[in-house]
DNA sequence: GAAAACTTGTTGAAAATTAAACCATCCTGA
DNA sequence: TCAGGATGGTTTAATTTTCAACAAGTTTTC
């Protein structure tokens, strides 16, 4: 079976559209990276972990859970929430139920400090994105996002 | 001047917009990065590099040029390049006209190694990018994320 | 024309991420 | 019931990225 078909090429308008995305997006994580860094001493993957239990029933999730929802692997889960733990701010357990499951949950701490960095990073968030991009662009980009997790989601 | 104000928080469509695009662009970038580097055994931020440079006038660039059209740090860069020109893909020499710069060049090897990558790595885009969303969208997508990086540009 | 200041690119070590091996627990079916 | 296989999570090592310090070259300033 290798009989390689040629590829179907981006169209000129696509290309440029796709490059402003790269361009774009990798820039504004870079921003946002930084910018959690020099205020709050956190990565990106460790706030999103935090935002994400602190949405959780009890503010807990268990960790496989928490990868989905943080979209990171286990592995790099386990050693992020490592960190988390020496910082205080999050606490590890075992689970009821399953004997291998392990809860991570949100610490009083934890929740005081990220209600903090939050407040630095909805303001960063919409300096440099939400209030650049015209409201219907951004609904958009919403749709268009949605619908590439799920394309994406189906493959994982 | 430590009278912090209350920021203003995304409001629901916004928040959804937000994570959305979040949850949507981690998924792609991942598995982008692994389809590459299973294919090619090349990471996201090498193949930029190549591309760059085949983009240029003879195929090559000065670092710090090279740097900037790839959207990463001069340090990383100077690793990163280091490496590609173990695989035998590019090749480093000095500018003539200032003794500091250094110029990298795109091999034949690279070219070619390159072109393979491409063809392959534009239809895995199509696939979980452009073919999912709407192009009406994809042009909104485009407008807005020129638009964050023309600002994010102007704070680096 | 020389000192000060800045730019370019690299380096080495520390930090973070990925990949693969691993252990313990849980589930399934014969 | 118990053997085989799957699942959950951690651990170790390899790879990649970041950070800070540096050397060498250029520009500015006086």
């Amino acid at each position: 079976m290798e009989g390689m078909s040629e590829p179907r090429w981006l169209d000129a308008a696509q290309q440029r559209d796709w490059r402003a995305y790269i361009e774009g997006s990798v820039r504004l994580a870079d921003l946002l990276d930084r910018d959690l860094k020099a205020k709050h001493g956190l990565t990106t993957a460790e706030y999103e972990i935090l935002v994400r239990l602190s949405e959780a029933p009890d503010r807990r999730l268990r960790m496989a859970e928490l990868a989905e929802y943080a979209s990171q692997s286990r592995s790099r889960l386990s050693h992020t929430v490592a960190r988390l733990e020496c910082k205080g701010l999050v606490s590890r357990g075992t689970c009821g139920d399953d004997k291998r499951g392990v809860n991570a949950e949100l610490t009083e701490k934890g929740l005081t400090f990220l209600d903090r960095a939050a407040r630095d990073h909805v303001t960063t968030v919409r300096d440099f994105f939400i209030d650049v991009i015209d409201p219907e662009d951004l609904k958009a980009i919403g749709r268009a996002f949605s619908a590439v997790a799920e394309r994406v989601g189906k493959v994982r």
